[in-house]
RNA sequence: CGGUGAUUAGCGCAGCUUGGUAGCGCACUUGGUUUGGGUCCAAGGGGUCGCAAGUUCGAAUCUUGCAUCACCGACCA
């Protein structure tokens, strides 16, 4: 490709409203154009680069015996009704209706129709195990799109769905996909790590996410210093102390704490740790239909954050998640925000373990302006139950029983769920076994999220001059700089030579033929990210050779003009 | 959804307090100059100042409503 017949369309300003570095990077190497909120343009580069992760997606599936399909983006409301998702899904379900006023919806992921897909053509224990993908836009009418294609609402997914008989066989499949995932991210040239991770709204069972690590990243994982764990904050289990809790030394006692709201301004005043306080969070309760109903107190220690996903989990806590009303909570505590405790609290309260771990603690007097001092559990409160519902802290003891935990930012951009029955049970899919029997269908689903690696990757791979791809995913693998080639009557000849060569030679090169200066030249291509560069000047020809620098090292040396092709080629298999 | 802020040329911004014929930098066009790291000089094109209503002789500027965009947001119990 010649640049005076592509659009690089690179900017010099960063655009304001980019926050992340990936985000500002696409926008200024001309890889993406914002339409509206969480709509993005890919432009060629970007296009490059994203097809590119497709291809190698495509291919690790194709490996493990995945086959393409391709399913509509827009999808009927009667079969997520089926499903009961259609109720279950929140406001980023965007729903539509067509000219007869019947409902639809812009497809957030594909269950249901595959489900339905497969309940059609598949009535056969012989047609099992069978693994279906597809490389399709996803819609999800986020709260709040930022960081450009990385948190977008229109984006490119992969997902795969399988099916089985039997558990034995998913886990079997389940095993594949984890190591094909693997494959990907290795074949990418990405740092990564999978995880354990919390199953959401999909549903199911056992699940994974794969995370590219990265400072920006907007999940916590947590990991072991000693051995293999590795998961997601939502999932990390905090332990229970292990040792007695220690006895009561202090009687109860009211203290007047006015104006004293937060853990740090209470106990400060108290002249206490933090972890000698407990806060004690009222939510939305609910009944035994799952509807809103009370509320219910949650108390954690005051240098601990409540894990929302371990709260939700309660039968008794509303899903999702719901902090109370100023109202409910003067009704349930008669006192405001900040000064709630769990003495004589006629709510159900559920107690994280090392809030009730303990002794002589401070707490609110259900009091505006007022504490209490010196309270134990089942001395001064009883009728409580005690679970883990809060986040893990960095040194807290891993689950697995080796080592203490560490806490990193990730970009989760795989994840993949063993389904079990949910959704083939909902829609009735199944198949007659060899004995005759109908039997319901166990799901896989496994998703990578294709627009998002491209993001990722940049947030791993970029320095103060641009993005550094790894050639893997490179829009182009090598660039040609000749320098004032319009002045010169050398060097238009050796680079279009040097060009037609690479392309024969199977490589995907771009020619800056533009009659810019050389800064603008080298600006552009470093911001762009290309992996390798060829330098042609004046200055070198008298020798017969030219440039060649590396982008990912820095590295320059100088090459020999009929060995470019050659060494480009080495270095594009190495 | 709540809070805050923004909306003026393709991009980044000033002008608004104190109403009076709309500016700067980058980009773009033309000519010259320069030529291995975002040259310099000159000339030029491009904006119903987000939309709607109001106040006024006169509104980018003041008032009201709407829209769009961005940032922050349970951790306070």
């Amino acid at each position: 490709m010649r640049t005076s017949n592509y659009l690089l369309s690179t900017l010099k300003e960063t655009p304001s409203d980019a926050e992340v570095i990936s985000h500002q990077l696409m926008l200024r190497a001309g890889m993406i154009r914002k339409l509206a909120s969480g709509l993005y343009t890919w432009l060629p580069s970007g296009l490059k680069v994203l097809r590119k992760v497709e291809q190698i997606v495509r291919e690790e599936m194709d490996k493990v015996g995945a086959i393409e399909v391709l399913m509509p983006v827009v999808q009927p409301a009667d079969l997520w009704q089926e499903s009961g998702r259609w109720e279950q899904f929140g406001p980023e379900l965007l729903r539509i209706k067509d000219r007869h006023e019947r409902p639809f919806l812009l497809g957030p992921t594909h269950e249901e129709v595959i489900t339905e897909l497969v309940r059609k053509e598949i009535s056969s224990y012989k047609q099992l195990p069978i693994n279906l993908y597809q490389v399709q836009t996803k819609f999800r009418d986020e709260v709040r799109p930022r960081f450009g294609v990385m948190r977008a609402r229109e984006f490119t997914m992969k997902d795969a769905y399988s099916f089985h008989l039997t558990e034995a066989c998913l886990e079997s499949t389940y095993q594949k996909m984890h190591q094909a995932y693997c494959n990907i991210f290795d074949r990418l040239g990405l740092e990564y790590r999978p995880v354990l991770a919390d199953t959401g709204s999909i549903g199911g069972s056992t699940s994974h996410e794969f995370h590219v690590l990265a400072e920006s990243g907007e999940d916590a994982i947590v990991f072991s210093d000693s051995s293999e764990y590795a998961a997601n904050i939502e999932k990390a289990e905090a332990l229970a102390p292990q040792t007695e809790r220690p006895a009561a030394q202090k009687s109860l006692a009211k203290v007047a704490t006015p104006n004293k709201h937060t853990i740090e301004e209470v106990s400060n005043t108290l002249e206490l740790s933090p972890n000698q306080v407990i806060k004690t969070l009222l939510v939305v309760g609910a009944d035994e239909e799952g509807q809103e109903s009370g509320v219910v107190a949650l108390v954690l220690r005051g240098d601990h954050e409540l894990n929302e996903v371990k709260a939700e989990k309660f039968p008794n806590v509303f899903s999702p998640l719901t902090f109370a009303s100023d109202e409910a909570i003067k009704e349930a505590a008669n006192c405001s925000a900040g000064s709630i405790g769990p003495i004589n609290l006629s709510v159900p309260i559920i107690v994280d373990h090392s809030a009730a771990y303990l002794a002589d603690f401070a707490c609110g007097a259900n009091e505006d302006g007022f504490h209490f001092t010196g309270v134990n559990w089942d001395r001064d409160i009883q009728g409580y139950q005690v679970a883990d519902i809060r986040n893990v802290v960095e040194g807290d003891p891993s689950p697995c029983g080796n080592g203490v935990l560490n806490i990193k930012r990730g970009i989760e951009v795989g994840h993949i769920f063993q389904l079990g029955t949910k959704y083939s049970e909902a829609m009735k899919a199944g198949v007659l076994t060899e004995t005759g029997k109908h039997e319901t269908l166990t799901m896989g689903c496994y998703g990578i999220g294709v627009s998002r690696i491209v993001a990722a990757a940049i947030e791993q791979n970029h320095d103060k001059y641009g993005i550094k791809w790894p050639t893997a995913i490179a829009p182009f693998q090598v660039c040609i700089l000749p320098m004032n080639m319009h002045k010169s009557h050398r060097i238009p000849d050796i680079a279009n030579n040097l060009y037609q060569e690479l392309q024969q030679a199977g490589c995907e090169v771009l020619f800056d033929d533009r009659k810019e200066r050389p800064g603008v030249m080298f600006n552009d291509i470093e911001l762009v990210g290309i992996p390798h560069v060829i330098v042609i000047g004046e200055r070198n020809l008298d020798e017969g050779v030219v440039e060649y620098k590396n982008r990912q090292t820095g590295d320059k040396e100088t090459i020999k003009i009929d060995e470019v092709v050659n060494f480009i080629q080495s270095k594009l298999t190495a």
